[in-house]
DNA sequence: TCATTATTGCGAATGAGTCTCAACGTGATC
DNA sequence: GATCACGTTGAGACTCATTCGCAATAATGA
């Protein structure tokens, strides 16, 4: 847990001449202590944080979702049709791919070190700065393959 | 090009109790005619139809693009915030994945066929049927790096 | 402690994508 | 090859995730 701490968060941010706030520090917490695999939508993380009684607007969530993804922190994920969700960017023994049902959005995780290493060649060899890595296949699964209800 | 003949898709639909519609088939021919490495979004699609004197209304551009990526015949990409594009869904020798900067959303497309493997090979031990396997990498382009603008 | 200015929170605005429904056209049947 | 059932289209209204604008607030560096 807690591969990022809130100070080494605070000591980048101001290196580029921002500034840590309560809000992020809680928003950054809350995803390290998600377990494993778990993702949250904005939404969802704002109905999180209202129910542990740290309210945190909307709009700042959004933006700080933003900034950490942007950041490498977060990994922006489009699991389901319609919105994005967030969760904590983890090194080579946790960091995972997604397989998913393009019909009913169930989600398989999988490891795959090899996979990794392309995504980091590739960034490197054509000068880019590594933030993310994901292998994402759409595919049909095993129960929606056998139901009527077309595509 | 033509790697899914219109007769192919007629077939496959009506398979399904769908139809063919000359919207159908006007969608799917501009697609292989795109040269490789380009993508549409609905809107420019659209658009471009507009320009060669082939009206086709918004609505059944998004109804169809969304069914033809659940077909597999087309690959659903969100390369830039905000939309999603499409492109046709090529085999092994043409088959490739996306470097994107997250700031400035410049691309670099890259082929890599051990990745397709192992995409192939997850989905079917997890019983899926394979649609599409795409390495998204994103990161931070040379020039963004060196811009003052940050994130 | 103070000044600067990034950040927050709120509500309004945006816009990609979906929905509704009447008119139309495809494909199966005979 | 005429008919019918029903999937599809087009137009516009609508949705809702996300962004924007701005005044109030609060981190940071001096």
């Amino acid at each position: 847990m807690a591969s990022y701490s809130s100070t080494a968060l605070k000591a980048e941010l101001n290196e580029r001449g921002w500034r840590m706030t309560p809000q992020r520090e809680t928003i950054l917490t809350t995803f390290q202590n998600l377990s494993e695999g778990m993702h949250l939508s904005a939404e969802e993380l704002c109905e999180l944080l209202k129910e542990k009684g740290e309210n945190i607007s909307l709009s700042t969530i959004y933006r700080n979702l933003k900034l950490m993804a942007r950041m490498g922190i977060l990994r922006e994920l489009e699991l389901a049709e319609g919105q994005k969700r967030y969760e904590i960017n983890q090194p080579a023994p946790h960091h995972h791919h997604h397989l998913i049902c393009v019909r009913c959005n169930k989600t398989v995780e999988f490891k795959n070190d090899s996979v990794l290493k392309v995504g980091a060649k590739m960034a490197e060899k054509s000068g880019y700065h590594l933030l993310d890595c994901q292998l994402l296949i759409h595919a049909v699964c095993p129960t929606c393959q056998r139901s009527i209800t077309p595509v």
